[in-house]
DNA sequence: AGAATAGTTAAGTTACTGCTTGACTATTAC
DNA sequence: GTAATAGTCAAGCAGTAACTTAACTATTCT
């Protein structure tokens, strides 16, 4: 709709995020960097699939992997997290918002 | 996948929020509650296709509607954005989750 | 070398999304 | 009362998403 910069990456975030498999993913992911076999093993799916999966997390920029050998490492990226709340953020109450920057000021 | 009470909630949070036009419709109740035709008006595009948006919001308790006489009045609620933020957050790093955790114990 | 492991790629299937059109209903305006 | 407004409902359609299977390529193990 409006291919500003950022708008097609939210696009492909919250797209990434609407899966619950991908979202298991992601959790399991949180505990620790895994191999794609690893992450297939507990969702009943073809290791196929999986990949695909991964493939759509990359280009939200919520995984980043890396292959070494016969194999690819995942581990957590949370570039994609960020723009996710970034946008969330600025959706937020006025009131909120203040809180927000706050907590911005409070970080570094 | 996991049908947690919360889990199938969040899909629909998700899947609601990944798509542009759904976002700018959002953008615009942000601004204050707007009638159906009016969120119609900037998107071009068929008031029944807009219709079929409100509903996949509302199921997501992005918006709340309410009709009086013959046009239906779409506001924000905070309910489904709430959702989502807090699964984005229960994935940040241990040291922004106490940072989030402060913020929380300011803000009442 | 041969066999098992880990992943990749392409093609096909089924189901769901985002739209449109067209017919219809309920309100409000003239 | 008639006409315009505001929305609703039901099909239908093209495009995409989430898989599967099957054939293939690279590693690693024995």
């Amino acid at each position: 709709m409006h291919p500003q910069p950022e708008e097609n990456d939210v696009d492909r975030v919250f797209h990434a995020l609407a899966d619950a498999t991908r979202r298991a993913m992601l959790e399991r992911l949180s505990q620790g960097p895994v191999s794609v076999s690893q992450l297939a093993e507990p969702l009943g799916m073809t290791l196929a699939a999986v990949v695909q999966h991964v493939q759509v997390l990359e280009q939200a920029r919520l995984v980043h992997t890396e292959k070494v050998g016969r194999v690819r490492t995942c581990r957590l990226e949370p570039a994609g997290l960020d723009a996710a709340r970034r946008w969330l953020d600025a959706r937020r109450t006025p009131w909120e918002q203040a809180l927000d920057r706050l907590a911005q000021v409070v970080k570094p």
